[in-house]
DNA sequence: CACTCTGAGTGATTTCAGTCACGCAGCAGG
DNA sequence: CCTGCTGCGTGACTGAAATCACTCAGAGTG
């Protein structure tokens, strides 16, 4: 495995050195539940490799948040290692994940000694706080076919390849709605020439 | 006027002491606009008295997030005061309020050298974000019967009177519609016992 | 090869919200 | 006292998305 500071080039060594002495790197399988609502956090993760997907749920209707990528963590967590305050969100890993966990009582240490701490979070909550906003102006402002679209490219820039492996029902989930609402609008977007549909992809144009 | 530490009790003091050095107290009236989208910010804003009112808006179409009062501060205008962002919000006052302005500058300092003010920003984040995943939430899972309810409930807590003096006109920019909606879904409530109108004002039942 | 399962496509219908086009009350000012 | 404004109420209509109820294609299995 490389060296944690590989996988962190933006933390200062110092913190990286604190982190490689007190974390523990778990291996963690795709499609595993790392947070689920309610719960109550003891460990911070922070995603060395793969991704965690983000999402609130609410009887069966879930909505995509945002991933966890490279060197990132999760603000949910972080407050909840803060305060002690349950989780409100769930979470899984999208692939098979390499991920550093932090004791809570750590952090908690760390936030007051050392200031690179804080530079990392507010960093953080900032951009989970930049891509909610998103999140709602899309839910408020823009039709189906532009959030699908949008979904779409964002997928496919994260995979970084056009062509993209995913069923329709995923999809579906992770924007909010049922398949076969996504069935009809990937049709229009097809007709449209914005994207091309293969049996078990989809290709962005 | 009082002292700035009856205003912020929950400050420690060594933190209220350095704001009194520093900041600028200002009285601002009802209905100004204290920050607009895509503005440079050079001073954070700590709300002393008052409420002030943060939005998104779109071509007309705009959606209340959240208030800012009682010695809480703009998220915002925080991480724009450390990275120079530009805000991607709007915010004006509600009421008259009394509005302590901290240079970015001295916050950029306090961030590495007092812990205090972390834990402030990082409390306020958190409050922010939660903020925000109540009104995804909303927006995903509630029809406008509920949100409008909710809105008015929530109304009633903050100005602690169970008579709201609003046009629906307001309402319904608050919560991203418009009037005529506001107006039918009000007459089902009220069908519904659940408030009731009269003349220029809403009673919460 | 028939059977079953999963995913996708589709028409019909319903529901919620937004839009348009008014009417009507109250009040402020000439 | 008429005029014009602002705010509210309403009916008619439209449109987006959800829901229901199927069909169809392909993969995998006994």
């Amino acid at each position: 495995m490389k060296p944690l500071k590989e996988y962190l080039p933006h933390l200062p060594a110092e913190l990286v050195e604190q982190l490689e002495e007190h974390g523990i790197i778990k291996e963690i399988p795709a499609e595993t539940e790392i947070m689920r609502e309610g719960q109550y956090v003891k460990m911070v993760p922070l995603v060395l490799e793969g991704a965690v997907k983000v999402f609130t749920r609410h009887e069966e209707k879930e909505l995509l948040l945002y991933y966890i990528e490279n060197g990132e963590s999760c603000i949910m967590s972080f407050n909840a290692a803060l305060k002690n305050n349950p989780s409100k969100l769930f979470a899984i890993t999208e692939e098979e994940s390499l991920i550093l966990l932090i004791p809570s009582q750590k952090i908690q240490q760390w936030v007051k000694t050392m200031p690179s701490v804080n530079e990392l979070f507010f960093r953080l909550y900032d951009q989970r706080y930049a891509s909610l906003l998103d999140t709602i102006n899309h839910l408020l402002y823009n039709r189906l076919d532009q959030r699908l679209y949008n979904y779409l490219v964002e997928k496919s820039k994260q995979k970084n390849n056009r062509m993209i492996h995913i069923r329709h029902r995923q999809i579906a989930a992770e924007l909010g709605t049922v398949r076969e609402v996504i069935s009809r609008v990937m049709k229009k977007l097809e007709q449209e020439g914005k994207i091309r549909q293969h049996s078990g992809a989809i290709e962005i144009m």
